[in-house]
DNA sequence: TTTGAAACGTTATAATATAACATTTAAAGA
DNA sequence: TCTTTAAATGTTATATTATAACGTTTCAAA
């Protein structure tokens, strides 16, 4: 079990060029797979949402953008919408932020932990949880089509920083 | 479990100025209750997100009182973020919109179906979906503060015309 | 009746997102 | 190889959602 919370919450130190570089090849091959383009500035811009473990906002992603060259708000948002379509990043609705798929093989709903300190997040894709919400949802015989769970609070690392605060106090 | 499910989603024919009548009545004893008051705007903004069993934008609501006289964005944002904060109402972060809460007595998370079809929502509050996802929080060591749900998909009376529709081909 | 905090008004602007149309690119057929 | 055409991108303008900052009013408690 314990190897499954690290793939949870990452910490701070891991090999993240790796996670890139993962994930880079991943999206590679689902854009091959459904025979779409994964153009430079597409990849340039999956890059910069999974760039941290954390969720980014469009204009976030413009600004780096823009260290680039010249770039306007639609090519963003272009983009995000072709990663999002192809179920490579999950948007956050209740940030309006971005962030990147762990795992974009198979399409899912999102389910996510967002730390209300460190804003770290990791998607949880529980069986458990969609099957109590389909069933709940069928029980007033509502047909669900997709749904997105989203959990605030606090993270593994930041509630031993708080309680060790608290400590000192 | 048939009375149940009409509590859910409310039909269009139901007395819907007893829905908005017995809300400001449990409104009003909240408000009473934490030592807060029920201003007279408040009241209105209130009373216009429950004017429909659907969503409501922030401007939205703004049009509607701009036709008592002046009102700007800040007024309904104050009013909305105070209905917020007491409970008695909620915000759809997929639709950036407001809904009312249909049990605001205790307070609660939010977990809502929502109709892609007619935009009719439904506020679940299911004891079972808040376990499933705190025990999958806990699993990886997260604490959870707070969680919303959106649960988009087809309401009951959407599926019945989607299906007498597909009939019809 | 004063007074101070809360509520509300008003103006301006920030932050997020999209519409509409021009230009470029690159894959697929001639 | 050239052409064509659909997809992708660039560009400008603007829509939508939300908040900052500060002045004025209201109202309950002292």
């Amino acid at each position: 079990m314990s190897g499954r919370k690290e793939l949870q919450f990452i910490s701070g130190e891991h090999d993240h060029q790796r996670c890139i570089t993962v994930a880079m090849a991943n999206a590679e091959q689902v854009c091959q797979q459904r025979g779409q383009r994964f153009t430079a500035l597409r990849r340039r811009v999956f890059e910069l949402v999974w760039q941290q473990h954390k969720p980014i906002g469009a204009y976030e992603v413009l600004e780096k953008l823009q260290e680039d060259g010249r770039a306007a708000p639609p090519t963003v948002y272009r983009a995000l919408d072709f990663l999002l379509d192809l179920g490579l990043i999950h948007r956050i609705n209740s940030l309006n932020a971005y962030v990147g798929c762990v795992h974009p093989q198979y399409p899912h709903d999102g389910q996510f932990l967002i730390c209300e300190s460190c804003k770290a997040f990791a998607e949880l894709d529980s069986p458990l949880i969609t099957t109590t919400i389909e069933q709940s949802a069928a029980d007033v015989d509502f047909e669900v089509h997709r749904h997105t769970v989203e959990i605030m609070g606090l993270c593994p690392r930041c509630r031993i920083k708080v309680c060790s605060e608290d400590n000192n106090e």
